[in-house]
DNA sequence: CATTTTATCGAACAGAGTGTTCAGAAACTT
DNA sequence: AAGTTTCTGAACACTCTGTTCGATAAAATG
């Protein structure tokens, strides 16, 4: 691959990171990263079609990153069979997706949330197949110190299953699930 | 408030749930929502500052019909102390819900869904307060009937706590959960 | 190193959507 | 019937998008 298009590709990747970090995605126009890029108006729709577009090839690359030695032929365990196996795989995956955090916190937020997320169950299902986890993992200690309360979800600690009322989105998924 | 001004703000109500059956909310244009509600640009425009805050009128209208009785002053029950009557209230609700089923699906897409959101979660703290619940109420058997899986949440049988593991969108917002 | 290939630049353009303005028509009020 | 309020729709300025193209710069090739 020609640098140049290394170069602009990182630039526009860099752009996008940094303004997320202070915009909502909807929020931010192409002219933005142009000009946050430092590159022309046609080199940007030379290396993306849209700007909804350049976020998925971003997730895209990341999670192959997060994924890419996870989901290696070689190491073909069948993580679905051996629970100690499954468990090794998944503290492996956030342990890597600890080094992309600063990505994915820009990322989680507005629309652009959908696409990762999207991305993120894809390849987690690829990785885990149709098999049942447990998301009371232990994960190390590092990780641990982060959970914090997020608007959409809510803490689950290790004391138990209390919710609170206004916090759990999920409740209002239940309520109003979708036929079909 | 006079007749013609009812009228064409229930046409632009009836004209948007009708167009959020069809697209996601973000792909909806002012000049659709018009065409549909057959009123001239500039009405539109004297009733609503944007279509963004169209929807926050709906979506706040809604909740506060959704929510009227229940709220009221004189059925001032200290919920958070009585279990029995908390359970009722959340009931009551919910058959409330049921009336405003259809426009709830058509706002529940995209964008606008966290609109929804923040409005339904800001009433339900008002009702119930700091309250915990426990979200395996027990509902009506209609409405237990419209259980089904939502791409965003997953169904919690009463079978048990187990998830899939690519579906528990929960997940990702403990792991990713922001600070502050 | 000279040549060829490829990438970038940026101005200019067409198109879509937004939100405002205003004069005239229509509907309500008293 | 006269006065007030609302609706209408064309016109406008503005912003953002995505495309085109000739000129320029940089990389790859032999």
């Amino acid at each position: 691959m020609d640098r140049r298009q290394i170069k602009t590709r990182t630039a526009i990747y860099d752009a996008l990171t940094g303004l997320l970090r202070k915009y909502r995605f909807e929020e931010i126009t192409v002219q933005q990263i142009i000009d946050e890029a430092n590159i022309g108006r046609s080199t940007f729709y030379s290396h993306f079609e849209t700007k909804d577009q350049l976020l998925e090839q971003m997730c895209k690359e990341m999670f192959s990153h997060v994924f890419s030695d996870t989901l290696a032929p070689e190491k073909s365990h069948d993580y679905s069979k051996n629970h100690e196996d499954m468990r090794a795989l998944l503290e492996h995956i956030l342990y890597h997706i600890l080094d992309h955090k600063e990505n994915i916190r820009s990322i989680m937020n507005g629309e652009s949330e959908k696409v990762f997320t999207r991305y993120f169950t894809e390849y987690l299902e690829s990785a885990f197949g149709e098999v049942i986890v447990h998301m009371d993992v232990d994960v190390t200690d590092d990780f641990k110190k982060q959970r914090k309360l997020h608007p959409y979800g809510q803490m689950v600690d290790s004391k138990g299953p209390e919710r609170k009322a206004g916090k759990d989105h999920r409740f209002i998924y239940e309520v109003f699930a979708r036929e079909e």
